[in-house]
DNA sequence: CCAGAATGGAATGCTATGTTCCGGTCGTTA
DNA sequence: TAACGACCGGAACATAGCATTCCATTCTGG
């Protein structure tokens, strides 16, 4: 139970856990500002990662896997489809999921199974979306990429501590959320972003 | 007209308007891309400017009366208080000015006339929201810092080129107004931002 | 025609940061 | 129990990017 093997499996959590944190709150950080937070040395990090960007690609990567999950949980665990589609959007924003994802955009080479996980990601979406959307719940000439437009400009919102940005966001995800739920309303100006151009800003080559 | 003198005159706008350009899409970026989006050479710029600190107070100041500018018309020009609000508000993130000043500060080290400037344009952002929130068209709960959150989450807001990202802001900031101007609405949740926490990111030294 | 303001852009010095390297620690195993 | 080697901390190294300086050159106002 105890001895190097184990230190070094602790390490693998750790120094994930310590890179996403860090990463989150500067997205150009250094990479010693992650072994700091994580407690170890640098070498501790290239023993794991055969570079920065491997780093990055990982946790882009894990980023993906929770919004996907959240995404599923979404579809099948709630009934009212404008709750699935809130609380969904709720819990991505509560989770970070989206700075991570966002700030991390277009700083690495996205390999071949970031593109399957990132399409994955955005099927679950328009499911989601278009369950609310076919409820009659959502205000008129919504499309899906809106959805990607709403995690950013919440993403962006920082405010002292963690927890007071975590309430921060809520505050304006509320503000949101209702303009969204209006179906009555007159539709948003302009035309939608599409998906195409919220994908964009990924680095492809 | 023509001469020495006048290129000189002319170069002082013309390095003016180019820096606001490049640091507004880019706030990291080097002195060397406003000198060549100017199309002038480095000496161009440091025989104006100190240094690059002093290019970006100088920045800011101008940004700061842009907004002083466009307060003081909302106050004088408009009967309507919500369409004094709306209207000042839309003008603010047209001119991108927010993007400005928010992506600057906390990079150098503000004068004894950047805090006049930024306590006036506090009051008039006082006004003009009290104006509005007397007039009770405004969601109930709404604090004078909300405004300053709302610039911040449409400004940083980008998709594509520069026309597009100005469609698509006023797309959300539709979204965000029709939530604000909510008087039977439900008060948002959490405390909202206190004028001391928004300051606070501006390095006072 | 010339003193000097104005300029372009190369040269300089520095800082930040990714990556490598080495000496040390301590389970593990023969 | 003795040596082996996975694992680690962190200093050393190499480099890229950038603010700033410097100087030869251009042009003009008197």
């Amino acid at each position: 139970m105890n001895g190097r093997r184990a230190q070094a499996a602790r390490n693998d959590q750790v120094i994930l856990e310590a890179a996403r944190a860090v990463f989150v709150a500067d997205p150009g950080a250094p990479i010693s500002a992650v072994a700091e937070r994580a407690g170890v040395g640098i070498s501790a990090l290239y023993r794991r990662y055969a570079g920065k960007e491997d780093l990055l690609r990982r946790l882009c990567s894990d980023g993906l896997d929770r919004y996907i999950a959240e995404a599923e949980a979404a579809l099948t665990g709630e009934d009212d489809p404008w709750d699935a589609f809130a609380g969904f959007v709720r819990r991505v924003v509560e989770t970070d999921n989206h700075s991570l994802v966002i700030n991390l955009a277009g700083t690495f080479a996205p390999g071949e199974d970031l593109h399957r996980a990132s399409a994955h990601a955005n099927e679950l979406t328009i499911r989601i979306f278009e369950r609310a959307r076919d409820a009659g719940v959502l205000r008129p000439g919504l499309a899906v990429a809106d959805v990607a437009m709403v995690f950013e400009q919440i993403a962006c919102l920082r405010l002292g501590d963690e927890a007071r940005t975590a309430e921060i966001r809520d505050r304006y995800l509320t503000l949101v959320l209702d303009g969204l739920r209006l179906p009555s309303a007159d539709p948003l100006p302009g035309p939608p972003p599409s998906v195409e151009e919220v994908n964009r800003r990924w680095r492809f080559e």
